[in-house]
DNA sequence: TTTATTTTGTTGTAAAAACAACATACTTGC
DNA sequence: GCAAGTATGTTGTTTTTACAACAAAATAAA
């Protein structure tokens, strides 16, 4: 684990600016403000490998994470082992901040790294709370935080809108045609392998890939691998 | 429709205050300094006969609700006219809050009455704005607009926790161990009838209806209308 | 390259859900 | 109290899904 100290943020800040940079939390702060921001934060970097924990479901938390390289799934396991996703964050996302920033006690989620994923955690008391030298920045970090939570609750809501399908097909449909309006385009890549899919739609792996297939035979989609095409005008 | 000027805000404090005091967006406001915020928000109310959409879907909206008597629905209806309600909103609840806090174009859900309806609209941009004569209120309602939004992910979490259970009597469950949780009491009340439960857990109410008797001969429950008891501590 | 491992697709069967149609119970207005 | 309308429960049928078991393809490791 490493804390970053004032002057490690250098070296840190060298390899990860560009992904700093566009991280909604950081909006409108300057390049040159982001080491002191991070102090101030008391941010720690920390790296995980494929399937490690980054939170487990009753941890209790304090900060906030961001993504910096690699990505990692939000995830409800219930009893018996069954996996749903509830979200995927990749490099540049916040993930966690509903948990710090309400008075939530214990996590009802898990967040699982996907692959060899590097974790920024800053402090969440800190952004929301004024300083004590009543550092000029926190009006924009709580500015933002705002934002970002209310894309999450409309996040949260457009996921949602494919789980109130009622069947396979609908719930393929509705997410593909998210992920094609989310590209601007008709061809594009899902961040899920088949498996991972299924546990975001809340559907049976291999009942999926039969609908996926019936789709392809009735020439509403093409698919290769992550990569997809909708055919039809059938959004 | 009744804007609410300085001098009416009075008669109107009167009505409400009770439920204005328990509103979340206004925590830690004193009685005293309600008027004044209402002013400053343009807050204006509004009434609604049962059924009546107080929102429609692609609207666009610049107001945050907030109900100060009866309750309100919000939906999502797809092509074909299927219901699905994401969450109920009874007095002194706040929403709409993520739709104005993004720089979201329109509407993706409904918000229809359950009943006869008052709600209070105020204006959102006033809220996280500090205004021209920087009230002092500005950073308790900011604050508390981020606990209102941290809050409202965790609800739409809740939620999603019933819809990736992968049959009905599973979500049947997860609703009514959660309600039992609010309660804190193994019997309690919901605030759907049937049809609005099914709605909400995204099933066919019939199948819905079939499954709770089941559930009832089983001794794991017991219902009447609106009132359920669980029996087993399978939660 | 060959082998092992993982991922994806396919198929048949059993279970569950949707759907439709109707019976019964409960409300509401007259 | 009665009639009309609404809400809830019940049943049988059709459709869909989950599950299991396996085949084929792709990927990683040796």
């Amino acid at each position: 684990m490493l804390f970053l100290q004032q002057n490690k943020n250098s070296k840190f800040m060298k390899e990860y600016i560009e992904i700093l940079k566009k991280v909604p939390l950081f909006n409108r702060i300057k390049d040159n403000e982001l080491s002191a921001i991070l102090s101030c934060l008391s941010a720690r970097e920390f790296s995980y490998k494929k399937d490690d924990y980054i939170w487990d479901i009753e941890d209790k938390i304090t900060e906030v994470g961001i993504v910096l390289s690699g990505s990692v799934n939000i995830i409800k396991e219930d009893y018996w082992g069954n996996r749903s996703i509830i979200s995927k964050a990749e490099s540049g996302k916040v993930f966690g901040e509903a948990f710090s920033c309400s008075e939530t006690s214990k996590l009802p989620i898990s967040v699982v790294a996907c692959e060899n994923t590097k974790i920024l955690f800053v402090n969440y008391k800190k952004i929301i709370t004024v300083c004590s030298s009543s550092c000029k920045f926190h009006s924009y970090l709580i500015d933002n935080m705002v934002k970002i939570l209310a894309n999450n609750n409309l996040k949260l809501l457009r996921k949602m809108e494919h789980l109130v399908k009622r069947n396979t097909r609908e719930k393929i449909l509705s997410f593909l045609s998210e992920q094609a309006e989310q590209a601007k385009n008709d061809s594009f890549e899902i961040p899920f392998d088949r498996q991972e899919l299924a546990d975001y739609l809340c559907v049976d792996r291999s009942a999926m890939s039969n609908e996926l297939s019936k789709l392809k035979d009735e020439k509403i989609l093409e698919f290769h691998k992550n990569k997809f095409t909708l055919l039809s005008d059938k959004k």
